[in-house]
RNA sequence: GCCGCUGUGGCUAAGGGGUAUAGCGACGCCUUGGUAAGGCGUAGGUCGUGGGUUCGAUUCCCAUCAGCGGCUCCA
């Protein structure tokens, strides 16, 4: 059912001819005028047949909640064919459009509804404020949760108590903010464009515009970035101490999978799908599919376990156009997910606990912090894993915010934490998570054999330690701002930057002396330009800046006969003299512990494009 | 998805009913330089796209696409 809403000052209509499909309506009934109306022309398509009262049901409550804020005094249900080109029968529509004005009326409002079938000339006065005209799509889904209770929120605190939102006064800027959002539903508008979209230019992140909305695409910089964030992810949790499985997995799955369409059906309206004419296949929307479609067909005994299976997975999600924001939210993303088979929930709660240590250190590396928001799945849940984050509170002596999801409704999780850093619009965004799965290994008929030799499905702990690629790229763009925001120059870690070396011959006569000290450093794994195109020196250190390369050196006589240099330091802002050595060693003592690869471009500026 | 704002050479922008301007960048010549822009010159745009109004549209109107912001959503 789609639905045009105009609030209007004034509406007024005639029924003047007969359609095939007109219904016979009383003289009287044919024209009407009213003020202070809102209208709802509206179109039943097809689709809606089956399910005329979940329709008419969504679309009441939709127009009930939208005269209340716009404070239209009544609704005139407008039969309007014209807002689609997929129609249901006439009776199924008429049937749609009284049951809606019923259920209005039902609910205490002064609904009207013009006459079917009718060509009508109409009058409408559009009040024209930003509300006055909307437009909706009603699908009659299913109530994805039952209305048996409501959402509850409190703040648990390292000590085991419990204080109502409405009590707490403490708490991190973070967690007002996220109290804020999750809890009260409010959050502080930022104004203006975010300045990390600046350095997502600089780096080359962009929009794809030639592909669906959503879609990133990464120039040489940034597609150097995410390959270094993507192999950092995997050797974190390879170097975990855990038995880990690495595996590629396919991004498409058939729905005619019964485990599949029945996982693909709790995601909701997010799915992004492809039919090949023949059959449907939904893109998966993290790793989970593939490991466990894998991991059914694994012979396992409890003495193997736990062990982890992980992938950066391309995963897809159809979110809201209007809600894509680079590197944070997009219809593509990188998850880095690894999933841990348990054999109980106790050590389920055990590798919780340690994952969850692994996330706050990894956010703690790039100088943030994380605070926590932590949902149930039922009150039992709480019950069960209240002790489980009573102790994460207090190892990160701090406060967690505490969702309780309604009880009666049979997700496959039972406890998860989100992860969330204050960036630097102020607002509370989720980087790492980490949950408890009770239902997957059942659903996927993943089973390990036990002491017994009986099979046993085991607890899956899901996890994305740095979060997405995207959204760790977007942590680090976001910490740079911050560093711009305190008056320095921003940079981005030597590990991940992708120029960390710009040597700056100070004329052709020394290029020569440039090129053999980048090969060196190159052959240590930095990743080194140089600029040996002719321009003058302060042109060329200039350049370097912009560039944010982590050390930048004139190379001249003084260097040469020397062999010191005098380098600009960017995370100090100032210039240090040093040796080739010393600067060497900087780097490996700087990058230590993390990834390398080499430049994505070619690394004489006199040979690159501009982009 | 909805509402609003924006869309001018590769980039950043100015302008505005009579087919357009600057800076950067590119290219060429001169300059051979010491830590954030050396000098001179050349090329490059059917003003996002499609319609409409007009003698004439890049400018006004409508539609559409894209970007940003807000809303909604975020199993």
């Amino acid at each position: 059912m789609r639905a045009l809403y105009i609030h209007a000052d004034s509406m007024e209509f005639e029924a003047k001819e007969k359609t095939k499909a007109a219904e016979e309506i009383p003289a009287e009934l044919r024209s009407g005028r009213m003020e202070e109306v809102l209208v709802a022309f509206i179109t039943v398509e097809s689709g809606d047949e089956g399910k005329i009262a979940q329709v008419a049901s969504e679309a009441s409550r939709d127009l009930l909640s939208t005269m209340e804020k716009v404070g239209a005094e009544r609704v005139l249900v407008y039969p309007y064919a014209h807002l689609s080109g997929d129609l249901a029968k006439p009776k199924a529509s008429v049937e749609a459009l009284d049951l809606l004005t019923e259920m209005l009326k039902a609910a205490g409002a002064e609904a009207h509804r013009a006459p079917f079938g009718w060509y009508k000339s109409f009058d409408v006065r559009c009040k024209g404020h930003p509300m006055s005209e909307l437009s909706r799509d009603f699908k009659g889904k299913e109530e994805k949760r039952a209305p048996k209770g409501e959402d509850s929120y409190f703040v648990l605190t390292p000590e085991g108590r419990e204080i109502q939102i409405g009590d707490y006064g403490g708490g991190s800027e973070c967690m007002r903010a996220m109290i804020d959002k999750e809890a009260l539903g409010k959050e502080a508008p930022a104004a203006g464009e975010p300045e990390y979209l600046r350095l997502c230019r600089k780096f080359g992140i962009q929009w794809e515009a030639m592909s669906d909305a959503g879609h990133m695409c990464l120039a040489p910089h940034g597609a150097m970035m995410f390959d270094l964030i993507s192999d950092y992810a995997t050797q974190i949790v390879n170097s975990s101490g855990m038995s880990v499985y690495n595996v590629k997995g396919t991004n498409m799955f058939s729905l005619d999978e019964p485990a599949v369409k029945e996982h693909a059906d709790l995601f909701g309206d997010r799915l992004y799908t492809v039919s090949t004419g023949k059959k449907s296949f939904v893109l998966r929307y993290a790793a989970c599919h593939q490991q466990f479609a894998m991991i059914r067909n694994w012979n396992i005994s409890y003495r193997q376990m736990p062990f982890g299976a992980f992938e950066v997975a391309d995963s897809y999600r159809l979110e809201q156009s209007g809600e894509c924001m680079l590197c944070f939210r997009s219809r593509r993303l990188n998850m880095p997910d690894f999933h841990v088979m348990c054999r109980t929930v106790p050590e389920a709660q055990e590798y919780f606990a340690k994952l969850d240590g692994d996330i706050f250190g990894e956010i703690e590396k790039i100088g943030r912090d994380y605070d926590m928001l932590v949902n149930f799945s039922s009150r039992k849940a709480y019950e069960e894993n209240k002790a489980l984050i009573e102790g994460l509170c207090r190892l990160h002596n701090r406060d967690a915010l505490i969702h309780l999801y309604p009880d009666g409704i049979n997700y496959y999780w039972t406890v998860n934490i989100e992860y969330h850093l204050l960036d630097q619009m102020k607002r509370p965004r989720e980087i790492g998570t980490v949950q408890i799965d009770v239902g997957n290994a059942e659903r996927f008929g993943i089973t390990y054999a036990d002491e017994k030799g009986e099979k046993r499905h085991p607890i899956i702990l899901h996890c994305a330690v740095i979060g997405s690629i995207e959204r760790y790229m977007y942590s680090l763009l976001d910490t740079a701002v911050g560093i711009e925001r305190s008056g320095s120059p921003g940079y981005l870690p030597v590990w991940i930057a992708p120029e960390q070396v710009r040597l700056m011959p100070m004329s052709g006569e020394f290029a020569g002396a440039a090129a053999e000290m980048a090969s060196r450093l190159r052959a240590e794994g930095v990743r080194v330009s140089v600029d040996d195109t002719d321009a003058t020196v302060g042109k060329k250190v200039r350049r370097a800046k912009q560039d944010w390369c982590s050390y930048a050196a004139v190379i001249g006589e003084a260097e040469v006969s020397s062999g010191r240099l005098k380098v600009y330091v960017r995370s100090e802002n100032r210039d240090a003299e040093m040796g080739e050595g010393e600067l060497l060693a900087r780097i490996k003592g700087e990058t230590a512990g993390f990834p390398v690869r080499p430049m994505y471009m070619p690394s004489e500026l006199s040979r690159r494009c501009e982009m």
